[in-house]
RNA sequence: GGAGAGAUGGUCGAGUUGGUUUAAGGCACCGGUCUUGAAAACCGGCGUGGGUUUUGCCCACCCUGGGUUCGAAUCCCAGUCUCUCCGCCA
């Protein structure tokens, strides 16, 4: 959600950077809107302040025995007229929020406009590696070493969903473990949130109204403001943790992490190269999570990007990170780094982490505020990163470690979780 | 799933036969007086959002959303959440 006042102020400077991401803009009917809203407030605040002072004399010219029914029946239409301005300014009211809800956030100063091919690689870490045999790609190798059944994930979840087994699991889990030991050790909170959540939490994140296509929804099936829905990442819960509040300032920033599966739909999107667990309808993500104050929120950005990226390293994997450009930003987002992995088989790098900073978008749809020193509250700002999701650092680990006999070597930092070396 | 109780400003808590309580009072917090300093005492301040002709005035908010009324924290309807007890249950 954008802040009225600075559309108000500045309709121009807001359209430039919104046209970085949006084909059209256009602020028109907004202000018209904004007009008529502050204008039906002022007169109908004028007949509430007018109802307001003759109710309290009623009492007292009754008690002094005035006849009042003439300023009764007067009473009486001017309430009338109130109900009235009052239903008119929620009409208005309901356009301009409507308007702004589907607004996207403003892109940084820095983020280039266009979409995906705007995308800048500010760095590479690593060395591609090369290999001096065929290699296998993910699906066969997790097939051959049976560390995921495909054919009964489908037989149980249908087309899209995986069994992890034996090996698979212990490594599967070991990632996890892995990443939850690297955030305690930073001293983030770790939360396991509901997986279920209400429609609120979905707004709030900025994901409704416009993407509730792209969830599985329980229950109802219908889209309303009633309905419930499986999260698709953690940071549809970990937005709305502090929803309706109002923190202290000396708290933030508040950082958070939190372990679910991810649940999405991706209707339509499958590809014949995104086979395997590269795009499947539920995977494990550990989520980070900020909320800091605007002043610290910059700097909370450059600790998540690098923490994402210290994770990918420390199992030494071949890795990348861009700057996304406005349009390949989810609409919530001002900005975003991507931590993309190299898959060999692909011969691509996959997204392994998307950081971004919301700035205060997510803050103003959930209205969570701070006090400040001066004791004035303020929107707070809101940044997530992951960290990680493992169903693209499985592939990549099994294809990168991947060994002429079919084998695959363990990751240093995972051999105490896994207790082994090599699976084979 | 059944029965009952409840939801008031940071917190506790009054008000629920509708109208000088259009939210009292205590605590906490902030400022001041007093004091060598502190405590105590006393004095003052102390919610959020919005509008505006902006050191002022006005409006809204007593869980949420409707309704009755000249007037609603108070009455009516619907819903949400919390607590207690019973039942069922991984």
């Amino acid at each position: 959600m954008l802040d009225i006042n600075r559309i108000r102020s500045n309709p121009e400077h807001v359209k430039e950077a919104l046209l970085k991401r949006m084909e059209h803009v256009d602020f028109t009917e907004l202000l018209q809107w904004d007009i008529e809203r502050r204008q039906l407030i002022q007169s109908t605040d004028e007949k509430k302040a007018k109802r307001n002072k003759v109710s309290g004399d009623i009492p007292r010219l009754k008690k002094e025995g005035i006849d009042i029914s003439d300023l009764l029946s007067e009473m009486k239409a001017l309430s009338d007229e109130i109900k009235e301005n009052d239903e008119a300014l929620r009409e208005v009211d309901a356009k301009i929020h409507q308007f702004l809800s589907s607004l996207p956030n403003i892109p940084a100063e820095d983020v280039v406009a266009g979409g995906k091919e705007n995308n800048q690689v500010l760095r590479t870490w690593g060395e591609k590696p090369s290999f001096g045999f065929s290699i296998k790609n993910h699906v066969d190798l997790a097939t051959d070493l049976k560390l995921v059944d495909y054919e009964r994930g489908a037989k149980i979840g249908g087309n899209g969903f995986w069994v992890y087994t034996g090996m698979g699991s212990i490594l599967e889990w070991a990632l996890l473990n892995y990443f939850v030991e690297q955030h305690l050790k930073d001293g983030y909170q770790f939360l396991l949130p509901p997986h279920i959540l209400t429609y609120q939490c979905g707004y709030t994140a900025g994901q409704f109204p416009k993407f509730t296509e792209d969830v599985y929804k329980v229950e109802t099936g219908e889209a309303n403001e009633n309905m419930q829905f499986i999260l698709p990442t953690a940071e549809t819960a970990l937005i709305n943790y502090h929803r309706n509040e109002i923190m202290k300032e000396e708290d933030l920033p508040k950082k958070y992490f939190a372990y679910t599966p991810c649940y999405r739909k991706e209707a339509g999107s499958y590809r014949s190269e995104e086979r395997g667990m590269i795009r499947g309808h539920q995977f494990n993500k550990v989520e980070m999570f900020h909320y800091t104050t605007p002043e610290q929120s910059e700097t909370a950005f450059e600790e998540l990007v690098v923490k994402a990226e210290k994770l990918v390293q420390g199992l030494g994997l071949y890795h990348r990170v861009s700057k996304l450009a406005a349009k390949d930003c989810s609409a919530s987002m001002g900005k975003t780094f991507d931590i993309e992995v190299w898959i060999p088989s692909m011969n691509d790098f996959k997204e392994v982490s998307s950081a971004s900073n919301a700035y205060d978008y997510q803050a103003r749809r959930g209205n969570i505020r701070f006090k400040g020193a001066n004791g004035k509250s303020k929107f707070v700002h809101t940044l997530n990163a992951s960290g990680l999701a493992t169903s693209r650092i499985m592939p990549a680990i099994l294809e990168q470690y991947q060994q002429a006999d079919g084998s695959v070597v363990v990751p240093e930092v995972l051999r105490k979780w896994v207790g082994k070396e090599i699976l084979r």
